[in-house]
RNA sequence: GCCCUCGUGGUGAAAUGGUAGACACAAAGGACUUAAAAUCCUUGCCCGUAUGGGAGUGACAGUUCGAGUCUGUCCGAGGGCACCA
C-alpha cells in the first residue's frame, strides 16, 4: 500500500486553490459571510499562535463556503510598531526594508498552511496607500470634533530624552538607559472615545455572539458609576473644592479631603520645596494603573481646610495624595477611612480620625483595626441618615445635597479619552500642522498622504521625525505661510481599528472604503483572535465604527463584529540546563533516564508549560513542523488537543500522532477503492450511525467545539474501518466515504481533497457541498436508557426511541441485577425521563 | 491593588442537571516479524476468578430522586490593567 506523499500533495492543492481563488461552485451571492482572523504583526516568522488562529478561521471559512455562502476571508499586515524601530537600532536596518522582508517571509510561511485566504485583498498598514486613508479619517474625525488636543502624562526617560512604552519600563527604570523613569506632561492628540461611553456600554447587549466574559471585561473597563458631586467650601474664603464620590451615604464619616498632585489648588505650593519634593516622588511612580495601585500611599498636608457641609463647625484637612487621579472624577475625593480601603490605609499612615458610619448586620463584624468595612449595613453616627440602609441613605443624601445647592447626582465613566500620539518614527504621521500664530490646522486633504521620510537617523536621541533636518518644515496650503508638521505618529491601535473595513474594498484609491462594498460585507460575521485583545483593540474598533457613522450618513452600522471568538494561547514545556539557562525544545531529547541535552548530554530540568515566548525559548517553529509532518497534521493537532478557547499544549508526540492519523485515512481510502462487495444487508445499521455523526459534527462546528468534532472524526474512521468487510455495496460505501471526507475537509483540506479526487478517479476535485443528514433516519436511532436505584446506576437498556414509561418499567424489571436489588424492597416512586433514565426510589 | 478566567486519570481532554473519563497522547502486556520499524489487540483506583460492589471531578457546605455541571465560602493556577501587538 502506498504512503501519502505529504509535501507533493500540499504543493499540488495549494497551487490548485490559488488558481481557483478558493471559490467553490455553489456560492450564492445573496448569502455573504465575512470571516476574519486578527491580522498578524510581521515579526518575520509565524508562530504557533498564528497557526492556531488561522487554522480555526480556516475551518469556519471553508465550512461556510461548503454551505453555499459567498465568503470573504482576507489577510493583511499590522505592520507599524515598535519592534521595527528596535530592529533598526540594533541591526542598523531601515524599518521599512525590515518590515517588507518580514512580510514576504511570513506570507510564504502562511501559504504553507493551505489557508483559504483571498490574497488579492492583501493590505499592509505601513503602505502609503493604507495610511493615506487613515489620515483622511483622522481629519474627518477632527472636523466633526472627535479629535481633541490636551495634556497627559507619559513615561519619560531623562537620559534617552524619549517617551517610553510601558513595556520599556522595567522596575521603574528605562530598559536601555537604566535611568529612573519620570512622569512627564505632554500635549497629545486624543480621540474622543468617552463621547460614546454610554453607547459603547449599552450596545454590548446587542452582541449576542460575543463571549460573555469579553463583554463583562468591556463593561468593567468602561466602568459606569453612579455617584454624586459635592462642593466643599474652603474655610474662611468663598472658594469651593468639587469632589466626586460613589458613597455619598458615608459623608458623615469624612475625615479628610484628598486631591491629585495635578489639582489646580496645588498651584499655591508650586514654589514650596517640600511640595516639589513630594511631587517628584509621585512622578517616579509609573503610569500604569497597576503601578499606581500598588504604590505606597503618600500624602502632603496642605494648610487648607474645608467645612463639613452637614456637621456644623467641623473642619476637615486637605491632603495632596498620589492615589488620586486627575483624569477620573474631579481629581478630588473626601476620605472616609472607615469604609474605603485606600482611605483607611492613608488615614492609618497619617493618624487621621477613623469614624464608622455603617453598621454591618452582624455588629460583631465591625473591626476597624486592620481594614475598612466596605459591605452593606445600616447607617449610624449620621444625624438624619441614621437607621437607613445604604441604598436608601444614598438616595436621601443626594436629595439633601441638591436641596442645599452644593452638588448633584453625577454619572462618571472610568473610560478615558484615547490618547493616540506616539513620539516615534514607525507609525502613521498625524496630518496636522502648527502655524506661526499658534493655530493648529489639518493638512489639506489634497496633500495626503503625509509620508514618512525614509532617510532617518534611528540612533538619534528623541523622536526621529522631530530631529530630522527638514521633514517637519512645510507650508499651509490655504495661505502659503510656513508651518511646522506634527511630529508625533498615531498609536498602532488606530491602524487596526478600521482594517476590516478596508478589506471590503482594498484597492479603492479615492477613499478609505467604498460604501456599496461596505454595505455588502460589513459587519464581520465571525471575528477570531486572541483573548489578549478583549478590551482595547475591540473597544477601539467599536469606537471607530461609530465615529465613521458619525461622519458618513450612508453608514448605519454601529458594531463592526457580529460574532467574536477568542482563542487560547499555545504553550510548551520549558527547559533549563543545570545553570538555569533556557534551552529550546529542539535541543532536548527524551531518554529513559529523563530529559537530556542533544548537544552535550547534560541533564535538563523540565519546567511547567507556559505560553510560547522568545525569552523562555519554548518555541516550536511551524515551518519545520510542516516540513516534517505536513500542513494537515500541524493544523489537525493544534485543533484536536484542547477546546479552541482554552490554552493548548504543543507536543511533538501529538503532532506525530496526527500525522499517523493522516496516514490512516489515506490507507482507508485505498482499502475502500480496493474492496469488492455488492450486497447491502448491513447498510441500514451503518447508515443510521453515520447519519448521526453528520448531525453531530455539523452542530459541533457551529458551536466551535472543534476538538470534539475531531474526536468524532476519529470515531467515524473506526466505523468505516470496521465496516470494510461488511455487506455494503461499493457504490454505497464510496458515497458515504465521500460525505465523510467532506466533513474532514475544513480540518485537513489537502488530505481530504486528494482522497476525494482519488475516489472520483480524477486529478482534481472542487465540487464541495457540506453533507446533509436525514432527520427521519435520526429518529430511527436506538437510545441507551440508564436504570438507577436511588440515583445509582444499576443497569442499561438499549431500546427504540421514545419508549413509554410503562414499557421501560417492564423492561427494567426483567433485568437480573434490578430484580435482585428490588427484591423485598418497597418502591416509593419512579422517576422517568424519556430516552434518558428510569430511577427507582426505594425505602431504606 | 482592581478586574476576568480556569481547577476532572500519568497527560491533553469529553459529558442539553441523568452511564464521569468519549477521543487522543504516554505507559505496561500481547499478536505479527529471524529482528526492528510499521500496524493491530488488551489493560489501566480499591475488593472480587467473575456476574458485581465501593471510592472518585481542588476543599468544605447547600439545593435535588440525581451535581463535574446550580448556590455559597475557602484554597490553588493563569491572564488583563490604557505607549507591546
Amino acid at each position: 500500500m502506498d504512503k501519502i506523499d505529504i509535501s507533493n500533495i500540499d504543493k499540488k492543492w495549494q497551487s490548485f486553490w490559488s488558481e481557483k481563488k478558493n471559490k467553490f461552485k455553489n456560492t450564492d451571492k445573496n448569502k455573504k459571510f465575512y470571516c476574519l482572523e486578527m491580522f498578524p504583526y510581521p515579526s518575520g516568522k509565524i508562530h504557533m499562535g498564528h497557526v492556531r488562529n488561522y487554522a480555526i478561521g480556516d475551518v469556519v471559512a471553508r465550512y461556510k463556503m461548503m454551505n453555499g455562502f459567498n465568503v470573504l476571508h482576507p489577510m493583511g499586515w499590522d505592520s507599524f510598531g515598535l519592534p521595527a524601530e528596535n530592529a533598526a537600532r540594533e541591526n542598523n536596518l531601515n524599518p521599512k526594508e525590515w518590515t517588507k522582508k518580514n512580510i514576504s517571509a511570513m506570507k510564504h510561511q502562511l501559504k504553507l498552511l493551505g489557508l483559504s485566504v483571498d490574497w488579492d485583498r492583501e493590505i499592509s498598514t505601513c503602505d502609503e496607500e493604507y495610511y493615506k486613508h487613515q489620515q483622511e479619517l483622522f481629519i474627518d474625525f477632527y472636523n466633526k470634533g472627535l479629535v481633541v488636543r490636551k495634556e497627559t502624562y507619559v513615561n519619560w526617560d531623562p537620559i534617552e530624552k524619549s517617551v517610553l512604552a510601558n513595556e520599556q519600563v522595567i522596575d521603574g527604570r528605562g530598559w536601555r538607559s537604566n535611568a529612573i523613569v519620570e512622569r512627564k506632561k505632554l500635549y497629545q492628540w486624543f480621540f474622543n472615545i468617552s463621547k460614546f461611553s454610554e453607547e459603547l456600554l449599552e450596545d454590548l447587549d446587542t452582541l449576542k455572539e460575543w463571549p460573555e466574559r469579553v463583554k463583562l471585561m468591556q463593561k468593567n473597563w468602561i466602568g459606569k458609576s453612579v455617584g454624586c458631586e459635592i462642593n466643599f467650601k474652603l474655610s474662611g474664603v468663598e472658594k469651593f473644592i468639587k469632589v466626586f464620590t460613589t458613597r455619598p451615604d458615608t459623608i458623615f464619616g469624612a475625615t479628610f479631603l484628598a486631591v491629585s498632585v495635578d489639582h489646580p489648588i496645588c498651584e499655591n505650593y508650586k514654589k514650596l520645596p517640600k511640595f516639589l519634593d513630594f511631587k517628584k516622588k509621585c512622578s517616579q511612580v509609573g503610569t500604569t494603573e497597576e503601578a499606581i495601585a500598588n504604590a505606597e500611599k503618600i500624602g502632603f498636608k496642605t494648610d487648607l481646610e474645608v467645612e463639613h457641609p452637614f456637621i456644623k463647625d467641623k473642619t476637615i484637612p486637605i491632603y495632596v495624595s498620589n492615589f488620586i487621579l486627575m483624569d477620573y472624577g474631579t481629581g478630588a475625593i473626601f476620605g472616609c477611612p472607615a469604609h474605603d480601603q485606600r482611605d483607611f490605609e492613608f488615614a492609618t499612615k497619617y493618624n487621621l480620625e477613623i469614624k464608622p458610619v455603617v453598621k454591618p448586620k452582624d455588629a460583631n463584624l465591625i473591626n476597624l483595626k486592620n481594614e475598612a468595612y466596605t459591605g452593606d449595613g445600616t447607617i449610624i453616627n449620621s444625624e438624619f441618615l441614621n437607621g437607613l440602609k445604604v441604598p436608601d441613605a444614598k438616595e436621601k443624601i443626594v436629595k439633601e445635597i441638591a436641596k442645599k445647592n452644593i452638588g448633584k447626582k453625577k454619572i462618571t465613566f472610568r473610560l478615558k479619552d484615547w490618547g493616540v500620539s506616539r513620539q516615534r518614527y514607525w507609525g502613521c504621521p498625524i496630518p496636522m500642522i502648527y502655524l506661526k500664530n499658534g493655530e493648529v490646522v489639518p493638512v489639506d486633504k489634497s496633500e495626503l498622504p503625509v509620508k514618512l521620510p525614509e532617510n532617518i537617523d534611528v540612533n538619534s536621541k528623541g523622536n526621529p521625525l522631530d530631529t530630522h533636518p527638514t521633514w517637519k518644515k512645510t507650508k499651509y496650503k490655504k495661505t502659503g505661510e510656513e508651518a511646522i508638521r506634527e511630529t508625533d505618529t498615531l498609536d498602532t491601535f488606530v491602524d487596526s481599528s478600521w482594517y476590516f473595513i478596508r478589506f471590503c474594498s482594498p484597492k479603492n484609491k479615492s477613499k478609505a472604503f467604498d460604501e456599496d462594498s461596505f454595505k455588502y460585507w460589513m459587519p464581520v460575521d465571525q471575528y477570531i483572535g486572541g483573548i489578549e485583545h478583549a478590551i482595547l483593540h475591540l473597544l477601539y474598533s467599536r469606537f471607530f465604527m461609530r465615529a465613521i457613522k458619525y461622519c458618513n450618513k450612508r453608514i448605519s452600522i454601529k458594531e463592526p463584529f457580529k460574532g467574536l471568538f477568542t482563542q487560547g494561547m499555545v504553550c510548551h514545556e520549558t527547559y533549563q540546563d543545570e545553570k538555569g539557562k533556557w534551552i529550546s525544545p529542539d535541543q532536548v531529547e527524551n531518554t529513559q533516564i529523563g530529559m537530556k541535552s542533544k548537544i552535550d548530554g547534560s541533564k535538563i530540568k523540565v519546567g511547567p508549560s507556559e505560553a510560547m515566548s522568545k525569552s523562555k525559548k519554548n518555541i516550536v517553529d511551524p515551518e519545520s513542523m510542516i516540513k516534517i509532518y505536513g500542513a494537515d497534521a500541524v493544523r489537525w493537532f493544534i485543533l484536536s488537543d484542547s477546546p479552541p478557547e482554552r490554552d493548548v499544549q504543543w507536543s511533538t508526540a501529538g503532532v506525530s500522532a496526527s500525522h499517523k492519523f493522516i496516514q490512516r485515512i489515506w490507507a482507508l481510502n485505498q482499502k475502500t477503492l480496493n474492496r469488492n462487495q455488492n450486497k447491502n444487508d448491513d447498510e441500514k445499521k451503518f447508515s443510521l450511525k453515520f447519519n448521526e455523526y453528520v448531525f453531530k459534527i455539523t452542530d459541533l462546528i457551529e458551536k466551535f467545539q472543534l476538538n470534539v468534532a475531531i474526536a468524532k472524526i476519529y470515531e467515524i474512521t473506526s466505523l468505516f474501518e470496521n465496516n470494510l468487510e461488511k455487506k455494503i455495496s461499493n457504490e454505497k460505501f464510496i458515497n458515504y466515504q465521500t460525505q465523510f471526507l467532506k466533513m474532514l475537509l475544513p480540518f485537513a483540506p489537502h488530505l481530504s481533497c486528494e482522497c476525494l479526487s482519488k475516489l472520483e478517479g480524477k486529478n482534481f476535485y472542487s465540487n464541495m457541498q457540506w453533507p446533509k443528514g436525514s432527520k427521519s433516519l435520526l429518529d430511527k436511532q436506538e437510545v441507551t436508557l440508564v436504570v438507577q436505584i436511588n440515583g445509582k446506576k444499576r443497569a442499561l437498556i438499549n431500546a427504540k426511541k421514545d419508549l413509554s414509561e410503562k414499557d421501560v418499567l417492564i423492561e427494567a424489571k426483567k433485568i437480573d441485577n434490578i430484580k435482585k436489588n428490588l427484591k423485598d424492597k418497597r418502591i416509593i416512586k419512579n422517576i422517568f425521563v424519556k430516552n434518558k433514565i428510569i430511577n427507582f426510589i426505594i425505602a431504606k
